[in-house]
RNA sequence: GCCGAAGUGGCGGAACUGGCAGACGCACCGGACUCAAAAUCCGGCGAGGUUUACCCCUCGUGGGGGUUCGACUCCCCCCUUCGGCACCA
């Protein structure tokens, strides 16, 4: 067995080579073109898990890849390690959330090394250091300073089991992102990022991002919901400044029959004023208010409502309309007031059907006859005073002229993007660095007082603010007027760790700046993100809108930070996301242990493409493994003649069949490396090896200088999926350097052209036969071949020919009848 | 409800621009080697029909229609699955 495969030993043996030569270790080189390889910096939850195999094994191969082709490749991982789990943890343990922490960072560590991704480690950043979360607090002193951070009083999503404050964006159906409990409403003071100001500029900017999947785009531009239309103020009896609509229909506003407002809407206690019994209506709106979310939103959900007794005059008509309030109108979107059209609106029709309400026609449909209410189409406008017989498209123009000439109102957009609160209540976080003074107000801490640094707390308890609890911590002199005052005691959303990391690679071990924008200038922007569609709204819009305010601080020169993206499948087991919980999580090291890292690595590239999810099953894994011992066994057959260059041989017709079918695979595999196709250039590489196993039994002798060529390229290709593998065979091959910064094997065109090719003879497009032509024959010549064909003869005979269709190379088709 | 993606052998999947459907791998079946087994090497492997030796024919990419000499690929309708958004005014 002394030559059997023996991938321990070999993938040891390059792992410690690769790390003691700082082989992928790079810095600045004006010289050399850069390329930026970047996958989604991992939560260390732990272990590694099939995905994060699948993620670093696609960033290894593009890396390497790119190596080949002469770059300077910057491949870097980190560890975004704040966060809720580390703190559980921490609790159920009664142990440290920072000790939980870093020791999964070095299990999970040594679990890349085992993998053999050329990672270069002295970029290594680790968010929960105080060396790189002082940055976050720089970042936020920054925003504040621009007013992009701010402290407001406000409804927030709040999940009882994790004891703190979400984003709009980590809410999903009503449920916590991370644990699916229901999220509740409260009224909190928290501290936000202005995002909603670059909600056009986020929006715009998805044009420039044109290598980025269709999917991510589209959901990017749902989640930022840009609706453009109108503000329209209508004046109501008895209160000061009346109520402000937002309508995508100016168009319909002859048909506003009533106006309804949120119950959390601000007027709502003046509009009562006027109503007979104030209690009972107060008493039903709490109900609408206490309603939970997931109930209240949704358009199952039965439409509830009370007249509060005031009236509002419609501007275009001037008619008095009565004042609603119900529970179908959202406080957070629009203006929190509507102008209800139940002609043209099916929820106001629903809401005018059962309260009785007047429904009136405005809008005649222009193509369709129907006239079934409610019609929410365009069309034509009727009963709408001067704008009758408009088209909606002309009256809509009109008409925001017309609401900006009388002051009543102007065209706006409103966007369903919130602004993002970014105060968790927790204590596994950066340190948001603000001190409050009962003289000063709301003081930013010095940028010479940062980092603001985590303080221990022995013992975390849920229901408060971990921080405020560290009197060290939470009382403070101000540093303006030197009075006691009290540090914030909330910490900040992880999300905005990952939101700027990449920028922190560049330049890791910088103490002064966040980075240094030379360094950041030659390395950006990222040239392939890889990473999971999961973060398609959440880090992905995050971290745009961080370029964005990075941009306009004078900090990069550009609007977007990331050029082309690439969203992995998610890898399952049994149809269901793998998880802790639900026991089904797959051990990568059980695979490396039993196959080595580069046939796991073969396998989770070759069992499906990767941008589709994969269910994970092994029967499959040891197909790989015997690829790469077929491989083995015949390069160790040849080894001994082959291991230094010899004098060229002429070819054989094998010998030529089969260089001919080398080139043939190297064409392949670069071409489905470039479009992201690992699956099908793995199998063109094990197609080939058929092929040679051919060449093994038909050669009468084999050529020594062929085989040479044949396994040197094999172990070139083979470089970017099992690399251990390919640096071993280029050794044995009396190579020196790594193997990953020697030139990708171009095919010879030479070789790419066929003599004969084989064509199919159709008759009316059915396949009749095959027949080896002359490459690059034409029509007469393919058809005169066709025609001695007896096949094809039968098949002709006593028909006519109406046609002939001829593409060259391919096939020919008779048409006969 | 709206938007998007996908449906191909027993299974994972191939076929980029319309041109031999099923590459490659798994599983399975047969042969060689072996006392035997494993491993390995060679071969077969969509369904049906006819001969039953090759050959040949018909059907076949979720269902139905269309465009075309020719459709897994393009167009229309429908079904199913997955993903996103959802009383968004």
């Amino acid at each position: 067995m002394r030559d059997a495969y023996d991938f321990k030993t070999i993938e040891q043996k390059w792992q410690k080579k690769w790390l003691s030569g700082r082989d992928f270790e790079v810095c600045e080189n004006a010289e050399k073109q850069k390329y930026y390889a970047l996958e989604m910096l991992p939560y260390p939850s732990g272990k590694l898990h099939m995905g994060h195999v699948r993620n670093y094994s696609l960033g290894d191969a593009v890396a390497r890849y790119k190596w080949m082709h002469g770059y300077n490749v910057i491949h870097p991982i980190g560890w975004d390690s704040f966060g809720l789990p580390a703190e559980n943890a921490a609790i159920r343990n009664n142990s440290h959330p920072e000790k939980w922490t870093l020791e999964n960072i070095a299990n999970m560590k040594a679990q890349c090394m085992r993998l053999g991704i050329s990672y270069d480690w002295h970029r290594e950043i680790t968010t929960c250091l105080p060396e790189y979360y002082r940055w976050n607090q720089w970042f936020f002193l920054r925003m504040f300073e621009r007013g992009l951070a701010y402290r407001k009083k406000g409804t927030v999503n709040w999940c009882n089991k994790c004891q703190t404050v979400l984003a709009n964006e980590q809410v999903i159906e009503g449920r916590c992102w991370r644990d699916e409990s229901e999220v509740e409403k409260r009224e909190l003071e928290q501290w936000y990022f202005r995002i909603t100001d670059y909600a056009d500029a986020l929006l715009q900017d998805l044009d420039q991002l044109k290598s980025w999947p269709e999917k991510v785009l589209i959901m990017q531009r749902n989640w930022i919901g840009k609706s453009e239309g109108a503000r329209v103020r209508f004046l109501v009896e008895g209160l000061a400044g009346g109520i402000e609509v937002f309508t995508t229909r100016l168009d319909t506003i002859y048909g506003s029959t009533f106006l309804v407002v949120a119950p959390e809407h601000p007027a709502v206690p003046d509009l009562l004023r006027s109503h007979p019994s104030p209690d009972q209506a107060r008493t039903e709106i709490q109900r609408y208010r206490s309603q939970q979310q997931t109930i209240r939103e949704g358009s199952e959900a039965e439409k509830l409502g009370i007249f509060t007794g005031a009236w509002a005059l419609n501007p275009f008509t001037q008619e008095r309309i009565p004042v609603w309030i119900a529970n179908f109108v959202l406080m957070e979107y629009g203006t929190g007031a509507i102008m209800a059209v139940p002609a043209h609106d099916e929820r106001d029709y629903e809401f005018a059907k059962k309260y009785g309400l007047e429904i009136r026609r405005v809008i005649e449909p222009v193509e369709t006859q129907s006239a079934d209410l409610p019609f929410c189409g365009y069309g034509r406008l009727v009963n709408s005073g001067q704008f009758s017989g408009m088209e909606s498209e002309t009256a809509l123009r009109k008409m925001f002229a017309f609401i900006r000439e009388k002051g009543i109102g102007e065209q706006t957009a409103t966007y369903r993007l919130k602004d993002w609160g970014i105060s968790r209540q927790r204590y596994w976080g950066t340190p948001i660095p603000i001190i409050y003074c009962a003289q000063c107000g709301v003081v930013p801490v010095p940028d010479d007082q940062l980092p603001v640094k985590l303080p221990r707390v022995e013992t975390i308890r849920l229901g408060v603010s971990p921080l405020a609890t560290v009197p060290e911590f939470a009382n403070v002199a101000c540093p303006r007027c030197g009075k006691p005052g009290r540090r914030e005691a909330d910490t900040m959303d992880t999300f905005v760790d990952s939101s700027w990391y990449f920028y922190r690679y560049c330049d890791p071990q910088n103490s002064h700046m966040p980075y240094d924008p030379d360094k950041v200038k030659y390395w950006f922007p990222v040239d392939q993100y890889i990473g999971g569609v999961e973060h398609a709204i959440l880090h992905l819009i995050y971290m745009r809108f961080f370029t964005k305010v990075m941009r306009d601080l004078g900090l990069v020169q550009w609007d977007e930070p990331v050029m082309n993206l690439f969203t992995q499948g998610m890898v399952t087991k049994d149809g269901a996301k793998m998880a802790k919980s639900k026991g089904n999580v797959v051990d990568p090291d059980h695979f490396i242990d039993l196959f080595g890292a580069d046939t796991l690595r073969l396998f989770i590239l070759f069992a499906a493409p990767p941008e589709k999810d994969l269910d994970w099953s092994e029967s499959g894994v040891e197909g790989c493994f015997r690829f790469l011992n077929r491989i083995w066994r015949l390069f160790v057959r040849h080894e001994e003649s082959i291991a230094q260059p010899s004098e060229k041989i002429d070819a054989a017709d094998e010998d030529q069949k089969l260089m001919r079918k080398l080139h043939q695979t190297l064409h392949r595999v670069g071409n489905d490396l470039e479009r992201f196709h690992m699956n099908t250039a793995i199998a063109a590489v094990m197609e080939f090896l058929n092929s040679l196993y051919d060449y093994e039994d038909s050669a009468a002798n084999k050529n020594r200088f062929l085989l040479r060529d044949v396994f040197e390229k094999m172990a070139l290709m083979l470089s970017p999926f099992a690399p251990h593998f390919a640096e071993e065979m280029w050794e044995r091959l009396g190579h020196h350097g790594n193997i990953s910064f020697q030139p990708w094997p171009k095919p010879d065109p030479a070789w790419l052209v066929e003599e004969q090719v084989e064509i199919v003879i159709q008759v009316n497009g059915r396949v009749r036969g095959k027949l080896f032509v002359p490459a690059g024959i034409d029509e007469q010549g393919c058809m005169d071949l066709a025609m001695r064909d007896k096949k094809v003869q039968g098949y002709l005979e006593g028909k006519t020919v109406r046609k002939v269709v001829y593409v060259q190379d391919r096939l020919l088709n008779i048409v006969v009848t």
